[in-house]
DNA sequence: GGGCCGATCAAG
DNA sequence: TTGATCGGCCCA
């Protein structure tokens, strides 16, 4: 598969919903130490917008041990623990100092998918939708943890690229965020219209509140 | 320090 | 529906 060259730091330094919609549908890479290539289409994303600007996003209430990747410059990986346990990563974007990021949701598995089932504790045989559809899977599939947080996606192993020029371009759409409880109804979710790769959407979180 | 709530996922 | 189980935030 031919990738042609990586996005640059300049894709990355705009407004972080311009770069979200436009990140739907470009490649993301992982090169393993062992020379193994895992690439995902990227199918489903959101933007958080800086601190301040955004209740919703990490980086609302200002830098943390946590966050403090999200404050520097574009273009590298924000991977932060879910719920104890899962690993999500983000990819940060605007000037620096501003804390915007985009959220990777979910992806279509195009090279690599023993790799990746293998990442994922998934039998041989499952189906490929199981390998990325959600944050916290897409990050497994591509053996990245909480040690990649603060890593470059400018250049190898880490990187993103533009969609493939033959294919047809994405549809894309844009709706309610998944899975926060502060505001949900800003429209800063961007996915692939009709994708069987896109996560399932659950309005307002997936957990049910007990009344 | 204690308690609660998440940008989640998978088993029951 | 629940449990896993961590960082951040709020309240004492």
């Amino acid at each position: 598969m031919r990738l042609g060259s990586p996005l640059r730091q300049s894709f990355f330094a705009r407004d972080v919903l311009t770069v979200a919609a436009e990140l739907v549908g470009c490649r993301l890479v992982h090169r393993l130490a062992s020379g193994e290539r895992l690439v995902l289409r990227l199918v489903e994303v959101e933007a958080y917008l800086g601190e301040g600007s955004d209740p919703a996003s990490h980086a609302h209430r200002g830098p943390t041990p946590r966050n403090r990747t999200m404050f520097g410059p574009a273009g590298r990986l924000y991977a932060y623990r879910s719920y104890g346990i899962h690993t999500c990563v983000n990819v940060v974007c605007g000037a620096r100092g501003t804390a915007a990021a985009v959220l990777l949701r979910a992806g279509e598995p195009l090279e690599g998918l023993a790799r990746m089932r293998r990442l994922r504790g998934l039998p041989d045989e499952a189906a490929p939708t199981l390998i990325a559809r959600g944050p916290g899977r897409l990050a497994q599939a591509l053996g990245l943890g909480l040690e990649h947080d603060g890593q470059s996606l400018l250049r190898s192993p880490l990187t993103l690229h533009p969609p493939a020029t033959r294919a047809s371009p994405a549809r894309v759409l844009r709706g309610p965020r998944v899975g926060i409880g502060r505001a949900v109804n800003r429209p800063h979710r961007f996915f692939e219209a009709d994708s069987r790769w896109v996560s399932p959407y659950r309005p307002g979180g997936g957990r049910t509140r007990k009344s």
